[in-house]
DNA sequence: AATTATACTTGCTTAAAGCAAGCAAATGCA
DNA sequence: TGCATTTGCTTGCTTTAAGCAAGTATAATT
């Protein structure tokens, strides 16, 4: 298993790097696509799934914020957090982003017969149930 | 895929969190890694490896040095570059590290069955070889 | 009502990473 | 051979990422 680890840290340092090729640092195009994703997303929601410190996340949102990617409106039902959402702007770049996101990890799979992407697609699936059990993600 | 990637990239944040509470950050347990497993490590080697800045890799490689866990001598073949091996303290302090990641990995496949952690470890040697194929690792 | 916990902010420090100029050995080639 | 180019690494510096600790406001507990 650690061997694997070490080999697919390379693989998903490839993918990584076109993000990191963009304006964005890997955590912030980490947080948009949180945000994306759960349209009543909150700072606490997207720390408890990223892993990331409270004050760099914090700093982070500010950021997404300030490039008018992100907008921040109070709860209702919790005054003390924000409901985050995703401007139109901030739309339009996770969507350019996603895109290159996909493109670097197709340019993995090129060449592969049908054969071995199904029989990948299959081993991640396999993957993901096992280790899911545990809850370590 | 990119569901597994963004699944995967918590598994092994999990692991390496152990490596962060030690005394080493991430690029340099790595480069302990790849100088205890060639014992004919060279900067550029670990660089083409790892794919971390050459600067960045030389201040690390010195470091370690510093710290007395690594040892370098002129390669004879090409007298600009180094030979690098683990001291005795290094390889003492290396074994150390690894066993922590060890432990922490285990700590992963707790709790599951032996066909569980068969499944695993066949996916995990299918998608090694499949995704092995493009040289992206 | 007072205490404790939670959600987030703010300012600051530290650590990680990256860049660019430079040096010396090696290679290529006229 | 000798001169240019490339390669392997170093050095000093800047930038960026990440983390910490103290603080504010709301919420929950008792």
């Amino acid at each position: 298993m650690r061997a694997f680890n070490r080999f697919y840290t390379n693989i998903i340092g490839v993918v990584d790097r076109c993000v990191l090729d963009s304006q964005f640092s890997l955590t912030e195009a980490r947080v948009l696509f949180e945000i994306d994703r759960d349209p009543a997303a909150t700072a606490r929601k997207i720390r408890n799934l990223l892993q990331v410190d409270e004050g760099y996340l914090s700093h982070t949102i500010e950021k997404l914020i300030r490039l008018g990617l992100v907008e921040r409106t109070r709860s209702e039902e919790d005054k003390r957090s924000f409901k985050l959402v995703l401007s139109g702007k901030g739309r339009a770049e996770f969507r350019a982003l996603d895109e290159k996101s996909d493109r670097s990890t197709e340019s993995l799979l090129r060449g592969l017969s049908d054969e071995d992407i199904n029989t990948l697609a299959g081993s991640m699936r396999e993957i993901e149930r096992i280790l899911g059990k545990g809850g370590a993600a």
